[in-house]
RNA sequence: GGCCCCUUCGUCUAAUCGGUUAGGACACCAGCCUUUCAAGCUGGCAACAGGGGUUCGAAUCCCCUAGGGGUCACCA
């Protein structure tokens, strides 16, 4: 299938970037343009970032519009709520917030502009006779198309109609016959016939927009030169190509991105868990991580291109729209926890341990605001067990024995490491020992583990993991040496005979 | 149902104009490393939806079938 190549003269562009203001270039503008009914979930998120990184990468503009025509379902929180998002992910816009519901005049301006060229009418008919043509249609198995009743009415049956008070919508005169194209980035060239498009309503008989025609005519009237938004679209596209023509603008270049679908290959719900930035946040995933997980998902850089883990700037060096896929993506947590480890691991310390901090206070590990001291231990922390964490949640739930003193012991670990012969004994000479030790560090602390196993004649496991137990209750974590300097000599000696008690006195002989 | 889009490992994907042992990542399995768990390293498992063409040669071009998705509102 042949695809545009309409990036060309704008690479041309971004070569010439510094002669910018001595040439005239052709400039790049996206928006992206969400409506407030509901939190911005994944898939609005991508297509927002699809659009940054279109954007950044041509060193043209993106626009932030809120499409909230619908006044029954808009709600101002979701619009802070989405902002919010925005700013949590790093994607930045250039213009807008723009509200549609403030562009009001520019849509009845231009339907009576519409009306007077007689390129568009009003049309009387009730709801209750569209609806019996359509279940009409549907009975006899075929698709309903308006009828075309109000196309012809003179002044006079106009007249009288509203002299009935009869309300009246305004529909677009669409073509009969002939094809409408639509010129897609992604997905080349579309046909559709007229002969299956009927005459849309453009303004409802509340005097407002319908979405089609007022979204047309914002990407006209804002100038956009690309619009990149979700596949969903694709097929009213050429209704809203028919609105442009009607009115005599030049369109815009499309790009309908694949959807994203849920793991059964359903329509993405809140039945399938985590699909809102909102939610990813909560879980503790990190922004950077959610970015680059969203952007490939669909986007790949292609051919020799094989690593995976991008900065939001190296993403818009290497974006290309025509590299997008055009199948739908099923979304895998599995993948994106993955990422987010990787995030976590690597991330710097001190960004790690601000964005991490809210969940270990949830936990009632730490509490706000911290001491510079009880800081630097959080970030040590932090450090020692960041590499075992997929979620900063996560973080926060391994972490739990260095801010608490009482804890359970894990079950599995008490049968495997208490339950051996002398741990007990073994647990209360390590204790004496590391007590009297002259440096409580992690090589003084090593070297005494060394010559304790050697004088028992015993491995170093079977010192270490009732050990490990013994601190934390837990079978798995961060060198066990490494958190006995963390946790300090007192806690370290305490918890060591705390559990030699515990064993002699609650344990059942084997 | 009409119209439109899509179809490569379980998942995300790669494969310049038709010629590859169909590549990578996640997940999974095994081994190495190791005080545990991770991480890391090495190896393994695993895909061109099906059927017809065109061609010396098709994942790639054409047609059909099947499956999935979208859309057909005075919702966006």
């Amino acid at each position: 299938m042949h695809r545009f190549s309409f990036l060309g003269p704008l690479k041309g562009a971004l070569f010439l970037k510094e002669m910018r203001c001595y040439f005239i270039m052709p400039t790049v503008r996206v928006r992206f343009a969400p409506s407030p009914t509901g939190e911005l979930h994944i898939g609005g998120a991508r297509t927002a970032l699809f659009n940054y990184l279109f954007a950044s990468a041509a060193g043209g503009e993106f626009v932030l519009r809120i499409d909230d025509t619908d006044l029954e379902r808009s709600r101002s929180d979701y619009i802070d709520k989405l902002i919010s998002s925005m700013h949590w992910l790093g994607l930045t816009w250039d213009e807008g917030p723009v509200y549609q519901s403030k562009r009001l005049g520019h849509y009845t301006e231009a339907a009576e502009r519409l009306v007077k060229e007689k390129k568009a009418y009003h049309c009387y008919c009730s709801t209750e006779t569209l609806t019996e043509g359509r279940s009409e249609a549907k009975k006899e198995n075929r698709a309903y198309l308006y009828p075309g009743t109000c196309r012809d009415l003179t002044e006079d049956q106009e007249e009288s109609y509203r002299s009935e008070g009869r309300s009246s919508v305004i529909r677009l005169h669409t073509p009969d016959e002939g094809t409408t194209v639509v010129k897609d980035i992604i997905r080349g060239e579309v046909d559709f016939e007229n002969k299956y498009i009927d005459d849309l309503i453009i303004i409802k008989s509340n005097g407002l927009p319908t979405y089609n025609f007022a979204s047309m005519i914002d990407d006209l009237q804002m100038g956009i030169t690309h619009v990149i938004r979700a596949e969903e679209h694709l097929s009213n596209t050429p209704r809203q190509q028919l609105c442009a023509e009607a009115l005599g603008y030049d369109l815009p270049i499309f790009a309908h991105v694949p959807m994203i679908l849920a793991p059964d290959r359903s329509k993405l719900s809140k039945r399938h868990g985590a699909t809102s930035v909102e939610e990813f946040y909560s879980e503790g995933y990190l922004p950077e991580a959610l970015v680059n997980y969203m952007a490939l998902l669909g986007w790949s850089p292609g051919a020799g291109g094989e690593e995976e883990i991008f900065t939001l700037d190296e993403m818009v060096n290497r974006f290309d729209l025509n590299k997008v896929t055009k199948t739908a993506a099923v979304y895998d947590v599995t993948k994106l926890g993955w990422m987010n480890s990787h995030y976590i691991r690597t991330y710097n310390l001190n960004k790690l341990t601000e964005a991490a901090l809210p969940f270990f206070e949830k936990k009632g590990l730490v509490q706000s605001p911290l001491k510079e001291q009880d800081y630097d231990y959080l970030e040590q922390v932090i450090a020692a067990v960041r590499e075992r964490a997929k979620t900063l949640a996560e973080l926060a739930d391994i972490s739990d024995y260095f801010f608490l003193d009482s804890f359970d012991y894990e079950e599995k670990g008490m049968k495997k490491h208490f339950q051996k012969e002398n741990a007990a004994s073994y647990i209360r000479k390590a204790a004496k020992l590391l007590q009297s030790l002259e440096t409580h560090d992690k090589e003084a602390i090593e070297a005494l583990y060394r010559s304790l196993s050697e004088e028992l004649g015993i491995s170093m496991g079977r010192l270490i993991h009732p050990t490990r137990m013994a601190i934390t209750g837990r079978t798995a974590g961060p060198g066990l040496f490494e958190i006995m300097v963390l946790l300090g000599r007192r806690k370290t000696v305490e918890r060591l005979e705390k559990a030699a008690t515990y064993i002699e006195n609650e344990l059942p002989e084997q």
